[in-house]
DNA sequence: CACTTAAGGATAATAATTATCCTTTGATAA
DNA sequence: TTATCAAAGGATAATTATTATCCTTAAGTG
């Protein structure tokens, strides 16, 4: 993927430093703040936790990462992708994304309910498919 | 209903804060910590926002609170109930319950992923009927 | 290559939550 | 009803999380 453009499509100034942070956030899909700095550390020992909060900051703004909250947890980010869902497993605290039709559901509360929807988030938590089987 | 009971029955021993913590959430629906808190100033003055935070804590711990994540905005607390969705309006930032079979939704999951489902969260962030109608 | 502006880094400030410690109050049983 | 004990409340300190500030550095533009 071509971070440079995508970055500049959205009018941010192309550092290495946020390069990194979506190239991270592409490779591990799901990042908190604090694992998002330990793995900058590695390629920038003297990167500031500002930045990274800075940058995500930034990036929500833009609408191209979202950020996923979670019980008991701090929130993680991901790349901004359309229409899924998130499973958390509460016995290893891997979170995923699920294949789900969000579309769908906002069709059947849109037809049942006077809410505009403009965004919908769905989580599962319980157990995954590799915590089940230990 | 009767909290007392409800409170005894947790193993959470019965004092004025908290038949008041409880009261309050019935009443308001969703609360964050800070508006707990000024609720309950008023009937005492010297509470401690640390007693609204261990209370609240030890409440979810038993299960009959939860916390519902919002984005932007400080986690609100409702008393447990099942099977339902939440709506945050982005504009007057009401948070209300919208009647939801999250059971289907589960089942739905369930023949489908080999992940197994404890709890679900869903909300939908959007524009309630009264500020679409202003 | 020079200039302008915004980003990075260090750190202070603020906000949010939890821990500590002492006092008070429920719960239990004599 | 009262004595006892453990747990809860209140005040506040400590910790954690996040944001703001300020100066230096580097990206974008011509």
């Amino acid at each position: 993927m071509n971070y440079t453009k995508l970055l500049k499509d959205y009018n941010l100034k192309v550092t290495p430093q946020r390069i990194a942070i979506v190239d991270e956030l592409h490779k591990h899909g799901h990042m908190n703040i604090d694992s998002l700095y330990q793995v900058l550390l590695v390629k920038f020992p003297s990167i500031s936790l500002a930045t990274i909060y800075k940058n995500i900051n930034a990036m929500i703004e833009k609408v191209f990462v979202d950020e996923v909250k979670i019980e008991h947890k701090k929130s993680v980010f991901e790349l901004s992708k359309k229409d899924h869902a998130h499973t958390i497993c509460s016995s290893c605290g891997a979170i995923e994304d699920m294949d789900f039709s969000l579309q769908n559901l906002m069709k059947e509360v849109a037809s049942n309910s006077s809410f505009e929807i403009e965004k919908t988030s769905l989580c599962f938590t319980g157990i995954c498919k590799t915590c089940a089987s230990k």
